[in-house]
DNA sequence: CTGTTAGCGCTTTCAG
DNA sequence: CTGAAAGCGCTAACAG
């Protein structure tokens, strides 16, 4: 590993020099430029990203701490962060939090502020917001990307998207389709992540003058195996159901596989609808109708907001919610049998 | 962000001091080490790991290089990995090398070195060697893991495991129960990543005096999409199969659905097997058959290795092949109908 | 246009 | 047992 230093002195300059034509800072004649080029490619230079991050008191890195990295939505929404970061210039360093026993404190306390310029919190709805303002009080920015709720400002910054709406949308097409006897699955606690996304699929149904019966409304892990369980349960004790609204895709799946193992046809027999989008509810059978959330502008704009934070600290955290939500139609949902 | 020369004040001693307290370095008094706490708790002081490792010419994090996280293999490998660096008390960098228009040079140049103390490259079959050799004429250290093939060596230091035999345990556990028109869907060229584990299907069959018919095998993209597509166009083309053998779960899973598109019962109509057992495998209805590649293994073997390596260079880079493949039985496979 | 000087925050000899 | 001094590799004033 060649030093500045070394480059400088093979270009017979000082490493003053060496920056500025590096950096692009200050006038260097043309002809020294050149001799420190080569010299820089005779020595195959790289700048040591920790001393210039020493002295610009500025990282090159940034922080995604997420629950864990196998649930499949944080992928998608882990790649889109990391191609907004890199965008910027910026490198991404993760965190599965579900893997430490601290939730991560250990990680934020180390990386934040000295590693990494900010850090950016994938939402997954048992965050310890005190936590993230310790951390911001040390001057870290800190942005919560995916909120669910717009209208609960968690009193950090955050990137947000309306989840009752998208509950609403999704079961208001199950309405639309013409049916009245709608389960729910929830797959989280009642007044957990998933509550907009419950309340939505509450509102459609008191709009439509539908009742809300408790009997077919189930809450479940937010994975395929409890989603499969929970719907096995729910389909075989509640008979006069056409169709659930599932709270995410995960689950949903899981539910299509229950369905198709007790012998119900979808969506002959049940239509299944949810929210989210991943990837892998295209690659179902039947592929998911589901209620796209928008993953990728929600990474770009909390890498955006977050180096923003960087610069210029707002008197009051900002929440930017992203209206996007898009009802995609595939075939696990159609019209009640007559 | 508190400095340590902060805390030495505010402690009444030098930062040499509260060095050897944080670090457990040289002998310090009861007394001052309790004043030197205090101080760091007061002050909410957290070491600056850039100036930490621009002395200690050691960086806390470890770089992983690899195609895109959206493949599901890859996220599962990643927290392993996230896992086996935090264990060893590193942060893993990521980069997903199929969005970065160069492949990844720029990624490495800049990282390599100074960001991170090594790179851990995940293999998905279109590797740049000498991209790496490069990088290790730097003196970093560069670890490929999942190396398929332990008969070929990259001349880069790597983890590897057998995929002509896992190749060759799917194939023969469809042998075993009974089949004897076993064709092949290999997601790779023919000489590309599952090279391998097209060799061990062949191997298979010929040792069971089967013939390999080139008609029944076909290479497509390591997608579910492809799989699905190919698959799609095999079986209505070739109705003398009773299985397939399958490169990937992902395009295997995408094999399944074709089949029961067209109205093809697995395993009634066709046994499905593949070879790595990621998550989804578990997921897929039937549940798929397949040999699972030791993932966790891997990704811990390579990050110890990675960590030897940033210790002592050998004089030839080491090759770890990890034995363990396993037949993880599910509902794909069965016996072909009489 | 280029060099000198100082210093980012930390750790490590080496003295005391 | 604790402190003083030097330096990791880089960049930003400020001179010249």
């Amino acid at each position: 590993m060649a030093t500045i230093k070394e480059v400088a002195a093979h270009a017979g300059v000082t490493p003053t020099t060496v920056t500025n034509v590096l950096r692009g800072r200050g006038r260097v004649g043309d002809a020294t430029r050149d001799r420190v080029l080569a010299a820089v490619a005779a020595t195959n230079y790289h700048p040591n990203l920790n001393a210039r991050a020493l002295v610009e008191r500025k990282s090159p890195t940034l922080a995604l701490m997420l629950g864990c990295l196998t649930n499949p939505f944080y992928p998608e929404f882990t790649l889109q962060a990391h191609l907004a970061a890199r965008s910027e210039n910026r490198f991404l360093l993760i965190c599965n939090t579900d893997y430490e026993e601290d939730g991560g404190r250990q990680f934020l306390n180390e990386v934040a502020g000295s590693l990494s310029d900010g850090v950016l919190v994938a939402n997954k709805g048992n965050l310890n917001l005190e936590q993230f303002k310790s951390i911001e009080k040390r001057g870290v920015p800190v942005v919560i990307s995916i909120w669910e709720d717009p209208a609960q400002h968690p009193g950090i910054p955050c990137i947000a998207f309306d989840s009752t709406k998208a509950g609403k949308m999704a079961t208001q097409h199950l309405i639309d389709l013409g049916h009245q006897h709608i389960g729910a699955l929830i797959a989280s606690p009642a007044e957990g992540i998933h509550a907009g996304r419950y309340a939505g699929y509450r509102d459609a149904l008191e709009e439509a003058n539908l009742p809300v019966k408790t009997k077919q409304i189930r809450f479940c892990e937010d994975t395929y195996e409890d989603g499969y369980r929970t719907a096995f349960e729910l389909l075989t004790t509640n008979k006069g159901m056409t169709a659930l609204f599932v709270s995410n895709d995960l689950p949903a799946i899981g539910v299509l596989d229950a369905a198709a193992e007790m012998g119900l046809r979808v969506p002959e027999d049940i239509s299944v609808v949810s929210v989210t989008n991943i990837h892998m509810a295209s690659q179902s059978r039947p592929g998911l109708t589901t209620v796209a959330i928008p993953t990728t502008e929600m990474a770009f704009e909390a890498i955006e907001m977050l180096l923003e934070l960087t610069r210029n600290k707002p008197a009051q955290p900002p929440m930017k919610v992203i209206e996007k939500l898009r009802l995609v139609e595939r075939h696990s949902t159609g019209a009640p049998k007559a």
